[in-house]
RNA sequence: GCACCCGUAGCUCAAUUGGCUAGAGCGUCUGACUACGGAUCAGAAGGUUCCAGGUUCAACUCCUGGCGGGUGCACCA
């Protein structure tokens, strides 16, 4: 049932009548070139006023058009509109400010994409004109460690990211680089071999791996022959020893278990999830070629990769300066003890998966403290395959810490990391609260189902708001808020829209067919031009990998909606006025579950 | 020490190629309730966008220099 109202099929017609600032704009540049045949118009571009004050669409082009060609931008802008014919869809451009030209569009102009979306033939969205591929890397969890709260970014941002790219028409493939080698395994396996409790890790098998760690690492680190036992569980792993190899596919295999659970609460699927340890048989190869090709040396024993000297000091990643001395951090792709660092692995995975899935992008969704790893990973990238470099575009997405309500780093009372599953939990459980006492009367398996939902969405958008760049708080009031810019508010919406359809009956014989549009009320407008920036927004998005200009774009419209709501009613409406009401209810429905989806949070009829 | 990120209303956060009068929520103050579910809506007050220069017709946004906070700086990932 979901996917007749999700999956819109789009016809190439529908398309072009959907995006009016598109067609605002072709005719731009067409009048730009009647008045200057030279002019070089692909940055003339008409976008959504930031102000509606001004207008509806607007285009400062010109002002740089005349800069250009020196003339007067006042002069070039009237001289523009004489020959711009845009009557399908504008009263009139107005000339405001420097050389500003902006754009009113006429109610009807706006009926008729209503209505090709009452039809069916679009969600306020086209699919990309040029589909691209894109690998998205994301999560990242390692083996033995509980999911703490600091995956949620990088699981929810990443989710979202690649929710919006399918929904744009992309191909995306989701790649969960899971920390599955490493060090911490000799630890681990002594551990397992001498002090494990099996009833334990029948209970909680990541409680137990985490127990086992802990106390191994307080041994290691008080006696070193206990350190050199680790190594050696460590050495016969990586040598291929039969049971210790066993062992460290059951600790995977448990760990998955737990990933699994928690990204089955949070709706989050991969198409692979090829950890680490699936890049070991490449990585002597990738030392050697480096090697070989002059890109890495040796150094102390160790292999690196150095500065090649292109990039002044300040901006080269491979220098660091110590006490006025500009000197060499290197990135190391093999210890002195012969074993390998990530930057191996990482330059293994980027290897393979240009060969395997030939991406036109590979985005990590990763913590921002890593960037400079990632600098160093894509120069030296670039250096080891320049051709395979030049083309694919390797991004990294960062984001920063999620602080709690002190302006700390978020931990429990007790100053441990908070589990994931655990703050899901809460989350719910918090929520059923309020679904308890705003409505009382309902069942307890709708209210939590209902508190499922508003649970979940309200950590997955709270997490999601901010811009990613930046620390944000963590506070369960705010993210549970009612008011505000909020999962609940959003989702408040949701069901005041479902409420009305579901009297308003014969709302069956509006969509589907022509349904008269007749746009009046300046809140019905509102509602309607926000509609069509839908499209907009969401290649914003996949632009700058930035879920959070859905969120603030759903929270107008969510807005716009309750104002509409509070000044037009629907079902006392009749005729055209309540057809045109009922649409605005129907398609705003669509645009708030569509957007939520891609943001990665369910919807309710109910609340 | 060096590099990167951040600094916006009392608090938490926005601001779509640099765009016209910098926006929300909370908190404070004032209105609208036997409601198409008020879990709402309308309005008021609240700003030298850390500071100082610079570029530009136009700067929260770009550049330079400070100040304040965070993070990272060879064999962990």
């Amino acid at each position: 049932m979901r996917s007749t109202l999700l999956a819109p099929v789009f016809s190439v017609r529908a398309f072009a009548e959907l995006m009016l600032h598109l067609k605002l704009q072709t005719s731009l540049q067409a009048a730009v070139r009647a008045v200057l045949p030279d002019a070089d118009v692909a940055n003339v571009l008409v976008r959504p006023c930031p102000d509606a004050r001004h207008g509806d669409y607007q285009s400062n082009a010109l002002i740089a058009v005349a800069k250009q060609g020196k003339l007067n931008p006042r002069q070039l802008a009237e001289q523009v509109q004489a020959r711009l014919d845009v009557t399908e869809i504008c009263d009139a451009v107005e000339i405001s400010g420097p050389g500003f030209l902006n754009f009113r569009v006429r109610p009807a102009a706006l009926a008729g994409v209503l209505q090709a979306a009452a039809r069916g033939e679009h969600l306020f969205f086209a699919k990309a004109a040029q589909p691209r591929t894109v690998v998205i890397d994301f999560s990242s969890p390692n083996v033995a460690k509980p999911m703490h709260v600091g995956h949620i970014r990088s699981t929810g941002i990443g989710d979202s990211l690649q929710r919006v790219f399918r929904l744009l028409g992309h191909r995306v493939i989701t790649d969960n680089h899971i920390g599955d080698w490493g060090t911490q395994f000799g630890k681990l396996l002594l551990g397992w071999k001498q002090i494990l409790d099996r009833d334990a890790l029948a209970a909680d098998a990541i409680a137990e791996l985490e127990r086992l760690y802990k106390v191994i690492n307080a041994e290691c680190d008080a006696t070193p022959a206990r350190l050199e036992e680790a190594k050696q569980e460590l050495v016969k792993l990586q040598a291929g020893d039969a049971e210790n190899i066993a062992v460290w596919q059951e600790m995977i295999r448990v760990s998955q278990a737990q990933f699994d659970t928690i990204y089955g609460r949070l709706g989050v699927k991969f198409d692979h999830a090829l950890g680490e340890s699936f890049y070991n048989p490449q990585l002597g190869a990738v030392v050697n070629d480096l090697l070989a090709r002059g890109i890495a040396r040796e150094s102390e024993g160790a292999v690196g990769v150095f500065s090649d000297g292109s990039l002044p000091p300040k901006s080269d990643p491979f220098l660091v300066n110590r006490d006025g001395e500009w000197s060499a951090d290197p990135a190391l792709v093999r210890k002195s003890d012969g074993g390998f660092n990530y930057m191996t692995t990482d330059l293994a995975t980027v290897d393979y998966r240009l060969r395997t899935w030939s991406p036109d992008e590979i985005v990590y969704v990763v913590d921002d403290r890593q960037a400079p790893h990632f600098r160093k990973l894509f120069l030296t990238f670039a250096r080891w395959q320049p051709e395979a470099a030049a083309k694919v575009k390797l991004v990294h997405v960062g984001f920063g810490k999620i602080l709690g309500e002190d302006g700390k780093p978020f931990k429990t009372r007790s100053g441990d990391t908070v589990k994931l599953g655990d703050l899901l939990d809460e989350a719910e459980a918090r929520a059923l609260k309020v679904v308890t006492e705003k409505n009382p009367d309902l069942p307890g398996a709708e209210r939590n189902e209902i508190a499922r939902i508003v649970g979940l969405g309200s950590v997955k958008y709270a997490d999601l708001l901010p811009n990613r760049q930046s620390d944000y708080q963590f506070s369960w009031d705010k993210m549970l808020a009612l008011q505000g810019n909020t999962a609940p508010y959003l989702l408040y919406a949701h069901t005041r829209v479902r409420s009305i359809l579901r009297k308003g009956a014969e709302l069956s014989a509006v969509s589907g067919q022509q349904p008269a549009v007749s746009l009046n009320a300046p809140d019905e407008i509102a509602v309607a031009k926000q509609l069509l920036n839908f499209g907009l927004v969401l290649e914003a998005v996949a632009e700058e990998y930035r879920p959070n200009f859905l969120c603030n774009y759903l929270y107008d419209l969510a807005g716009r909606f309750a104002r509409f709501y509070e000044s037009c009613p629907v079902l006392k409406a009749e005729g055209a006025e309540r057809a045109t009401r009922l649409l605005l209810c129907e398609l705003t429905g669509r645009v708030l579950r569509q957007g939520l989806e891609v943001l990665g949070i369910e919807t309710t009829d109910q609340m």
